[in-house]
DNA sequence: TAACTATTCAATAGATCACTTGAATACTAG
DNA sequence: CTAGTATTCAAGTGATCTATTGAATAGTTA
């Protein structure tokens, strides 16, 4: 029966997507990939993995559709193909979220302050942006800074938090925002900065979501 | 560094649902899942793989919390643990449609005549079908079409379709669905009402992304 | 041209996966 | 209690996946 070859073929194209999604280090790529534009040796430093290796798991991603390539002289940079990629890869989290009971218990053991932290939706961020209340600040290196960030953020690496204290208005509120929904950086910069005293929280989730979302990017003029 | 440990943990658990949607079978049996809930002997013959083939995916399913068991005497009836796992798939489709080619190409091949059956969006369906304009056929097998369908719809599986053509009105526009956006039954439900002269369309998906969309929907007594 | 760099390729070992087969388990019906 | 049924388990085989290693390729720079 002819249907069951087209049905069969089809899942079976569906499943290549599938295969990327199914190794922690692709994910790991794809978030890198989801806050901008990287070559191949940035990605490899980033996520710990060997050159060959990223450069493996790259292709990979590339024939499963995810993210395309463009070559630059010596260098390769890898982007997301498009931002289905960024709803595809919430809606993963959010299974995984809500139905595989490990996520959370992770979640309660390295991030027990998640609950206290009173996450910011992007809505309530934007109106208090609107009235001047509220500083923003983006902890990522400064390259994912540079590739695009709420606009009026002020970059400062956590790396960095506490010799850039100065930059901050102790009176204002800090909203910190990373990576993603489950991105540590902010978690930690939010904790860091409320044992200085300073009044933070996070925002829900990161930039990759906040560009989705349709709202305005602002990208620092680099690469 | 615990913060890696914690990221990497985390996508580990992200990736094991991935895993599960890394198999063509398994991608089929979500499918057939998506249209309630079924038992595992079922399955194995909707799906044509072995019973314990079948199992041990269904297993892995579960394991990814994907899905849900449930006993009743003999029979263990698997069924999708949330609507978020539809979310899930039709993202992977959305991707894989706009970024696999191949998955073009099948589609140009099998369903050659797919341009020309416009498809019809919910919302239309749900506005001729309160002006009375339109006979709406649901083309799965019963089962399925028991566990839940578009309310008004009649049940006509293809296999029946020439033999219960004295059931569909010829002045009016006939409107099929069945298991999702690319489900067989309805483009060849619709091909054939076409050869025999009646005004037939597809609609845009199927059941499970009515029933997700929020609309209502009508089961028959059964099980 | 020669030296250098970023990326990819090719070969490999160990792990995991998919499917089959036959047996074990758990429940029902007589 | 026995026979029968639906499902799961366990073991095994070939296939695929992951990461490593070292070499090959393509492009740049001196």
């Amino acid at each position: 029966m002819s249907s069951g070859n087209f049905k069969h073929d089809l899942f079976a194209q569906f499943a290549r997507v599938g295969k990327a999604l199914a190794n922690a280090n692709r994910l790991e790529l794809l978030e890198f990939l989801a806050q901008g534009e990287r070559s191949v040796e940035e990605l490899a430093k980033v996520s710990g993995l060997t050159v060959a290796n990223t450069s493996q798991h790259l292709q990979q991603l590339r024939y499963a559709g995810l993210v395309n390539a463009r070559k630059v002289g010596l260098k390769v940079y890898y982007s997301l193909s498009s931002p289905d990629v960024v709803v595809l890869l919430n809606s993963l989290r959010r299974v995984a979220e809500r139905h595989v009971a490990e996520v959370e218990r992770l979640v309660q053991t390295y991030l027990s302050v998640k609950d206290e932290l009173e996450p910011l939706p992007r809505e309530e961020l934007l109106q208090r942006a609107r009235d001047g209340l509220v500083t923003v600040i983006d902890v990522r290196p400064p390259e994912e800074y540079a590739a695009g960030h709420v606009p009026g953020a002020i970059n400062i690496p956590l790396s960095e938090l506490e010799s850039q204290l100065e930059r901050l208005d102790p009176g204002e509120e800090i909203v910190a925002y990373c990576r993603g929904p489950h991105c540590v950086l902010a978690f930690e910069a939010v904790e860091r900065l409320r044992k200085k005293g300073l009044k933070a929280r996070r925002l829900e989730d990161g930039l990759p979501e906040w560009k989705l979302a349709g709202l305005p990017v602002e990208t620092s003029e680099r690469e």
